[in-house]
DNA sequence: GTGACTTTCTCCAAGTCGTGAATTAAGTAG
DNA sequence: CTACTTAATTCACGACTTGGAGAAAGTCAC
């Protein structure tokens, strides 16, 4: 609450944010681009592009033809500037990943896990720092940040709460800062998978968006004004944990009703042996693909199906009446499957459930990155710190993202 | 889009505007409060401050007593600087109110409608503000603004939506302002009302908030970041018709299962009469007063309120997972009623909705503000964007609030 | 009263920053 | 090679905050 005031010093970080974040977001600009985009003078852009450059996270790449006049200079962020690296806490693996500053992967390690343990978590997140790190010969020094990705609710003081995996406000960030000196920023993987989206898959363009992912569980990053929604203490987004069937199914989460408890992956295979269905397939994945071929010509399947899509409106609807979204991205492996072939439905269904003003406004679309999205997601926290800061180097060691 | 960059002119105009709504929200500060409070300097402190009190909008209020060395020199905002208008839309009437910079009430006028029919809404709008004026003998150059709160979605061009009132995108805003040179913000009504709760309510204090009115209809007023958040187009917060019941109740939205469809008034009254209950009274507020008292003798009318406060329950604790509030404030008459009675069965039961680390974090309480808080809500709108100015003087006329 | 002391507030000389106008740089067209 | 066009830089200027010095306005002991 102490930084409130504005000095001539905000001033120029700000500036210098709004350049750099332009020149990484929108691929390389010239400097007359970024003047008339952010409405800075055609001095001011040079003068702050001139010391970025000096500083080595800006560098120019080539010039536009010209008709007729001096040629512009297109600027890009400076891949090898520095490094970030993502770590994707599952709950069956442990992937950690280094990135350049065009989140280019330069290396990756896997750690398989059974029950994540947070000690075990800790020290395979810490050696597939270090392995990382060592295969890809950048300096450490060089490494801008870890972002962490995990599951559950991960509060201001990258604190993990995760009920249903027994971790009781784990404090995971402590945990890691003890092990390196890089700066950690913890967030949700829903959030982080929703970071990517935004930054790179379909959710590009957009300022108020919902990237909601049903798998085996059901999560949504929400994303407003152009960043994370976190709530006062970082837990927003628990979408799948909203009753839409009041008394309705238990859930794991204690309560009864709740979105997960019918569009969640392992609900929507129980509903199916519940209506008398049959599988064949062993993987869960396998199995929610079988039902949905099944829909074909098995009318129990196509029941299945239909409620799945019925159900899953009604979340969709929810919070389009709620958040009035300008775009709503669906994945998830299980949204992935049944959105590939259900997608016109869906977005039909939301129609019925959602008031006309806002439904009107939204668009329904698919994710476009896959799983592994996750540590990507992660890996752009500290990329979103240093386009927050200018470009200015972090002191702090441990945050929530 | 245009408004990215940051000059050194901004810079003040922020310094101004916190310094100015430090004074206007807590009260008599002195010039040394408001420089540790805002980090700024003393020497800026003072300049700034002098500034506004050579344009009026600041005044000097006495001193405090000393021990021992110069006294401060309190500082408050200048009550008759200039004044605002607040109009409220309602079903059954318009209300206009005229308020000094404190937020006192100078004059007030009533129309009653009975179909509110855009025209005349306007019509009633217009005269009841030349008769506020007239009457409280202000200056109508002193008028900073109109703020109007109306039913329905109203989208940051300030056209109103109403489906129920057959209001098809009625462009409140630019009506008014063809026959006013004031300028005019519109918004929803429960928008207002959260906005006059979190000013002078029971939202004192915080920054992340709903507030939750259950009447006939029933909406909530989400507050982010200590501002009200609107979504993409400005619809947000339409939390009575998200789906708690997949398939139930049918709404006057077209809908079915909606909250408003459970624990609005109506709704409640319905369900009563559908369970066997019989009503004496003819009013509804008087029929669900009736509800209520009955539920300590009748187990007909004590099961209807139990489900009440469940699906109410059901209502909270998604907006406590989806958002991650500080506080909830109930309001609305029936919320009111309901909750004057039953807050802490309320509570618990959203304990038993909600996940545990969200939940932990909420309080959940009542409104301190009546109904006619609603116009004083939206005069809070032209105040809101003062402060936010830094005391700048507004040169357009029509916008969304 | 008076002098010593304390605290608040204001004035002034830096130092920082964005801007607009003028200037330089670097092309194309003929 | 000249005329023209467009991009980028330089520079004087005004607006801003700041820290320190000093003025203002009290209290307190005597």
């Amino acid at each position: 609450m102490e930084y409130r005031r504005t000095t001539v010093r905000d001033m120029r970080r700000s500036n210098r944010s709004v350049i750099l974040t332009d020149i990484y977001r929108d691929g390389p600009l010239s400097r007359h681009e970024l003047s008339t985009r952010t409405s800075l003078s055609a001095a001011s852009v040079s003068n702050l592009v001139t010391e970025m450059i000096a500083e080595g996270i800006v560098e120019e790449a080539g010039s536009v033809e010209s008709e007729g006049g001096r040629p512009r200079v297109l600027l890009r962020v400076a891949r090898e500037f520095r490094y970030v690296v993502g770590a994707e806490v599952g709950e069956t693996r442990v992937r950690v990943e280094l990135f350049d500053l065009a989140m280019n992967v330069l290396a990756t390690v896997d750690y398989p896990v059974d029950a994540p343990e947070p000690d075990v978590v800790v020290k395979h997140v810490l050696e597939g720092l270090t392995s990382v790190i060592g295969t890809s010969g950048v300096r450490a020094s060089d490494v801008l940040g870890l972002g962490v990705a995990v599951f559950g609710i991960v509060d201001s003081a990258a604190v993990v709460h995760a009920q249903t995996l027994g971790w009781d406000a784990v404090p995971l960030g402590q945990m890691l800062a003890e092990g390196t000196d890089i700066p950690i920023l913890v967030d949700n993987g829903a959030n982080t998978l929703g970071q990517a989206e935004m930054w790179f898959g379909a959710g590009r363009g957009a300022t108020d968006a919902v990237v909601a992912l049903v798998g085996s569980g059901v999560g949504a990053a929400l994303v407003t004004g152009g960043s994370s929604y976190r709530g006062t203490r970082s837990s927003a987004g628990e979408w799948g944990h909203t009753t839409i069937m009041y008394g309705g199914r238990g859930c794991r989460c204690g309560a009864e009703g709740c979105l997960e408890a019918y569009v969640g992956a392992e609900d929507v295979l129980d509903r199916y042996r519940q209506a008398g269905g049959v599988l064949t397939a062993v993987d869960e994945e396998a199995a929610f693909a079988e039902v949905l071929a099944a829909a074909e010509s098995s009318e129990i399947a196509a029941g299945v199906v239909d409620d799945t899509i019925g159900y899953l409106a009604a979340g969709f609807a929810n919070l389009v009446n709620l958040v009035n979204p300008e775009r709503i991205v669906l994945g998830g492996w299980a949204g992935l499957l049944l959105g590939e072939h259900h997608l016109p439905r869906l977005r039909e269904a939301v129609g019925r459930h959602a008031l006309r003003q806002p439904y009107s406004q939204v668009s329904i679309v698919l994710c476009e990155l896959g799983r592994d999205a996750v540590a990507l997601g992660a890996a752009t926290l500290p990329v979103l710190r240093l386009l927050r800061d200018g470009g200015a180097l972090p002191p702090p060691k441990v945050a929530a993202g």
